[in-house]
DNA sequence: AAGGATATCAACCGCATGGTC
DNA sequence: GGACCATGCGGTTGATATCCT
């Protein structure tokens, strides 16, 4: 604030502070911005404002800007490469959401830090355990992860062309290659982050996913008549999941009688899934979960957000029975 | 169809940090 | 060195949409 601005008097300020809008962006004041923006660059944002005759604080206008106006900003759903990256960034610098955000081009820390509280705290607070606890930990990271990564190797191999998987270019068919997050990448960031004696998440060096690079193309996942109609509403991202789906999407893959059979993905090895001493123990409260099957499983294949399913409670119980807790 | 419950997300708030004068 | 300011970050709120009964 300049000179003259601070020795206004109080009874100004107070004036211009009632003057200030709030609330909802109009159109108008998001084509003002961005105009301005386009012939004078960002930054110095509360003399933006100002100059650009815009009745909002600076805080105001860079949020806007760069949630919702900046041009690389990636709006639509959340693809299951980025969950998977989310899971595990949180799970690795926990609600460092703008550091989160630098990993998932396109996306706000905003966006992320949303759908963390909407798609992820949501399930803890249902399990009746605490987002940050051990607990919920391990079953994302020795349920939901793994389950995430078979997806989108699923949703790769019957997708990704060979050209892009062999040449592992990191070129986006959406045209954007700064904008795919590549499970090869995911891949690089994870591989040494498992405990490797248990086996769990430590995937193989190569091939591990079907392809070196598949991620260089969109990954798209293989929609299923209950979330079809939803992804063909979608915008243009290929590679999205319904608004509805999330991290249990997949469950809509074909079961057989057995659900343990169909889930382990690939480095996976089913022995392998006996869970560390103590890891699925007491803390999750299955009756209640029970109580709440109906809501779990009801949604049948739109399984929206839900991170478990029957079978997931079969999984989880089998393993209580396995470890005798 | 209506009303309540729940989910989603844009926007705001307060605080911390770093730069400039 | 301290005051002031801009910016960035994480937490929270509130409006709206959607779902459920």
């Amino acid at each position: 604030m300049d000179v003259k601005g601070r020795n206004r008097s109080s009874a100004i300020q107070s004036e211009d502070e009632m003057d200030l809008r709030r609330g909802p962006w109009t159109d108008d004041e998001d084509f003002t911005l961005i105009n301005y923006i386009a012939n004078h660059g960002e930054g110095r944002w509360n003399s933006l404002a100002r100059c650009a005759g815009l009745k909002r604080t600076g805080k105001s206008c860079r949020l806007r800007w760069l949630n919702y106006l900046r041009p690389d900003v990636r709006r639509g759903n959340i693809t299951l490469e980025e969950q998977l990256m989310i899971l595990e960034l949180h799970s690795r610098w926990g609600n460092r959401w703008s550091k989160i955000a630098q990993n998932l081009p396109g996306r706000t820390d905003n966006e992320i830090k949303n759908y963390w509280r909407t798609r992820v705290q949501k399930h803890a607070k249902q399990l009746k355990c605490d987002v940050n606890s051990k607990q919920f930990k391990d079953t994302m990271r020795y349920l939901w992860m793994p389950r995430l990564v078979e997806r989108i190797q699923a949703a790769a191999g019957s997708t990704a062309t060979p050209t892009a998987a062999a040449t592992g270019n990191g070129t986006s068919s959406a045209g954007s290659s700064n904008s795919t997050i590549t499970t090869n990448n995911y891949y690089h960031l994870n591989n040494n982050n498992l405990d490797a004696h248990t086996g769990q998440m430590v995937l193989p060096p190569s091939g591990v996913l079907g392809h070196r690079d598949f991620g260089g193309a969109q990954v798209t996942p293989s929609y299923t008549p209950e979330n079809s109609s939803t992804a063909a509403s979608s915008d243009s991202y290929g590679a999205q999941i319904s608004p509805l789906s999330d991290l249990t999407d997949y469950y809509n893959i074909p079961v057989n009688n057995n659900p343990s059979q169909d889930y382990y993905p690939v480095g996976y090895p089913e022995q392998s899934l006996t869970s560390p001493p103590g890891y699925f123990n007491n803390g999750l409260d299955f009756q209640a979960m029970e109580q709440n099957n109906n809501q779990w499983t009801l949604d049948g294949g739109d399984t929206s957000d839900n991170l478990l399913n029957v079978e997931d409670m079969w999984f989880l119980q089998q393993q209580l029975h396995n470890n005798n807790i």
